[in-house]
DNA sequence: TTCCATGGTTGACTTGGATCAATCCAACGT
DNA sequence: ACGTTGGATTGATCCAAGTCAACCATGGAA
């Protein structure tokens, strides 16, 4: 009798052997800097891959925290949600980016992430990360660079949102998706994206009218070629040139 | 004859011996959670103390990274300069906080770090702090938590930066203030504000013209008393029900 | 094939905060 | 005591982005 198909969200969250010795995207993940030896020792731990379907929440604010995730393969965002009603995108992850450090301080997650798009994760079990880390130097090293790239990551965000206008603020994210594609071997120029204007305006603090406005703009200007989700970037020189155009 | 007064930056960097063991702010600091014996391996470690004065800088973005550092007294704020000239703060810490975790990520400084008032740092050697935290659990564990806390941070000041008015904005920093002074033993509802309208203004994503009308339009409706950067907080709640007003 | 539902675009109008500019105030050095 | 200087306040005006609203496109479901 043939495998039945996952009727309901539970069963699709299957759990699958897995192995960073043999994922090509160590070099971007957890693994990187390590000798063959310690990729194996890391295997022992990243042990459960799971599948999420698009719209399922990988964890929710408030959840028990106790592994951090890397993205095999897929989509994500993450949101904060505010006591008011008030939401917010903090950020998007694709393949090879960790989720859930946030979760670290309090030991409960701060926020919720859901898949944007059919996605695939490792679970690594936070507790067993930081035995493993305090007998590999090289994991420990990179997991703290890792973290910290976050931090700089949110400065970022946060200069962009205390400081761009709107088209500067759209500029800037499809400059950085387009280099984290490239990071990924895909094209630095075609891409598809994953969220809706509503998404990106709650990430980039703008309203969904202004970022679909600043994309007719864009168009206009041969900046890009949008259709829908698809953005194919024309003139990235124009675009970081219009990022940085204020004083 | 006496000790003559330093005449210049360089000079005033003076170094001193101290100890974590001793200091009252451990319980805020990096020593949380440790043993007394712990303890005593940490002092090895967070060996010099430096002073700044008010406006001289911690260190600045560009510079190699080798160290973070413990506030032990004073106010800073840190600032991130784009390519085009634009900067802006991206965060006040005061006593007990850490200083530099953005620098691990590339092994240089991300940001500048700047005394608002004379104060006093400890040096804690990054590479000496990864090799004890991969002896002593808790200083392992209580690091990556206070890593994890300030991503969680920049999440809210994303949030802030994102969805929040003006005077929303403001009432939250000022409630944020308040709420760390405390945690220091300070008064919650009286203190001085280290920084100019301006500075606050450039956390906050806002004109300084913005930040004066605001502070003036709390003390019409009787939130707080200010006068200049002296600030009294008269109405708690008052400031707390503004932040949340939004749908 | 038609009908929804969801997401995207565009237009008209409003508004919160930026900008520009004039004082005001307090601290400090002489 | 006085002038200087950096910071703060306040007013008048302007504009980028928000709001409200109509309409279009696409892809499932019936």
């Amino acid at each position: 009798m043939a495998q039945t198909l996952p009727l309901n969200q539970d069963i699709t969250l299957s759990v699958i052997k897995t192995a960073c010795s043999g994922c090509n995207l160590r070099e971007l993940c957890l693994p990187y800097g390590l000798s063959l030896e310690e990729l194996e020792r890391l295997d022992d731990l990243v042990s459960t891959r799971r599948r999420l379907k698009r719209g399922d929440h990988l964890y929710r604010a408030g959840e028990p925290f106790d592994a951090i995730y890397a993205i095999r393969s897929g989509f994500f965002k993450t949101d904060v949600l505010l006591e008011d009603g008030r939401d917010q995108v903090t950020g998007f992850q694709m393949a090879g980016e960790l989720l859930g450090l946030d979760g670290i301080s309090s030991e409960h997650h701060t926020c919720n992430a859901i898949a944007l798009e059919d996605s695939e994760i490792c679970s690594i079990p936070f507790d067993r990360l930081e035995s493993l880390s305090r007998e590999i130097h090289a994991l420990q090293n990179h997991f703290h660079k890792v973290m910290s790239r976050e931090i700089v990551r949110d400065h970022g965000v946060m200069m962009l949102l205390g400081t761009m206008r709107a088209e500067e603020r759209l500029a800037a994210f499809l400059l950085n998706l387009s280099q984290r594609f490239t990071a990924r071997g895909f094209s630095h120029a075609e891409f598809n994206l994953r969220m809706t204007r509503e998404e990106i305006g709650s990430y980039l603090g703008l309203k969904l009218e202004t970022v679909s406005r600043a994309f007719s703009r864009f168009q206009e200007e041969g900046y890009v070629a949008v259709q829908q989700k698809h953005i194919r970037i024309l003139d990235v020189g124009g675009l970081r040139a219009l990022m940085n155009h204020r004083a």
